[in-house]
DNA sequence: AGCGGTATTTGTCGCAGCGCAAATTAATCC
DNA sequence: GGATTAATTTGCGCTGCGACAAATACCGCT
């Protein structure tokens, strides 16, 4: 699945700015966790009641506070959800990667998206109409299932960020932040461990609570110690070890 | 008041170390968000499957890492769930109110409870095995559905916190911390919003990111301005208007 | 009442890291 | 290719708040 060039792109409905791609097939989901073993007709129902969209580059593919319409799956490209403060501030809850949902707010019984979505690069993903959330999760138990456990480890998640955010400080926070997104994007080069989309400074800085000048000046003493290697929107982790240690590393479980 | 647990109870591991209390009551847990709607022979059914045990104050009723063996309701009393960092810090995650379930561990697909949960003061609280999870939520598809809900709350409330911690100042954190409690778990009193828990300067400098000396230095600023009346594990929200601008105010929604 | 342990208060000091500002480099667009 | 714009780097001063320390208040217990 290959994403034609930026050239076409027209301005429409602002947070859904797709447009519908080819031929929809069983195999593009068949193996995702949410619908894996799922028979073939269940498959072409599921497919049947998504659309799917393109959405360009740093458009949003819903909106925080927006009515919760839909609900999606990543199909390609990665995806980065945004909390923005009453005052403006932005923080970065999380990166989504493709094969996994996003814009469950339904699952969680809001009405509302509590945060936007913005594609990191473009993007190609399905949507549903949310009032089929509780259809196929009664309908399909491994789908109901599935979700329950994304909710689950996206809660894990939260929570780790919580304990992250009291205890460290902000190295151990961008350490850790950049071995999060390097075991979970991460494509491995012969530099090292490459994270596969643009990301600047300003985008750590959302994601681990600080500022963009200290998440560089981070970058620069652990590039001049070859723990990284980064450059404009780019960032590459070259001793993954030696930054965990950095990170105030410490085996699972003592 | 020892009446024995229904189908010949085990001695229990040592952070259950609790007592069986009396007669259940199916009105114990008939009004309860997770059981509401059930119908009487689904009650007893649930209500038979239950140990029902006295926690004492600062008695864990389980442990981060252990085995995730039961979930629990509190139908009694005040539970902080804190989690450890290797390195012996800890985060108090959440406060748990009577009525509401906890350490369900195995709703998130987790073999080990990712927390601890000590009772912050004398609690009772039942407890069911593990297993019954799955039964229960396919058998009771309202007690599913709430729990989804439960887990979804939890999660955008995590998501606020980690907001909170990289955007607010300490200051706007306690006030929010504390105003979060008062909501929860408020005693209103000629005073003001008591808290009607022991908490102790510790505990707010664990939910909020900060040192209990900060945390001091806060509150005797605050009750110097008649904001809050305060005193050993004692804390009374005595304007929460005031104190709701000092965290940064802002109505729900602009 | 007196004792010992725990919680709280308050002072002082130091520094991590933020804010501000300006220079530099790297992409994009004609 | 040169101009424009966005991303990054780096210097510098300032401060919020954490670390350390010591005094005091308060509780439960014998």
């Amino acid at each position: 699945m290959r994403s034609v060039g930026p050239d076409g792109t027209v301005p429409l409905p602002a947070s859904l700015s797709g447009e519908a791609v080819t031929q929809l097939d069983r195999s593009l989901i068949a193996e995702l966790p949410p619908f894996q073993g799922l028979e073939p007709a269940a498959l072409d129902h599921v497919l049947g009641e998504a659309r799917s969209l393109r959405v360009a580059k740093d458009a949003a593919i819903f909106e925080q506070e927006e009515e919760a319409k839909n609900f999606f799956l990543l199909l390609d490209g990665h995806v980065r959800v945004v909390k923005t403060t009453p005052d403006g501030q932005q923080v970065i809850v999380r990166y989504i990667s493709c094969g996994e949902l996003l814009g469950i707010a339904q699952a969680l019984g809001l009405k509302a998206y509590p945060a936007s979505a913005i594609a990191a690069v473009d993007c190609v993903v399905l949507a549903w109409p949310g009032r089929l959330w509780s259809d196929f999760s009664t309908r399909y138990p491994s789908f109901g299932a599935d979700t329950y456990r994304t909710v689950g480890a996206r809660l894990q998640e939260a929570h780790t960020r919580v304990v992250e955010m009291s205890t460290e400080q902000v190295e151990q926070r961008v350490a850790h932040g950049l071995l999060r997104l390097a075991n979970q994007t991460g494509k491995k080069t012969q530099e090292g461990v490459l994270i596969d989309f643009p990301i600047s400074r300003q985008d750590i800085a959302e994601m681990t609570g600080t500022t963009l000048h200290t998440v560089s000046r981070l970058l620069s003493a652990w590039e001049a110690d070859g723990l990284v290697r980064s450059g404009r929107q780019k960032v590459t982790v070259v001793e993954p070890h030696r930054l965990f240690l950095l990170a105030g590393g410490r085996a699972r479980k003592g």
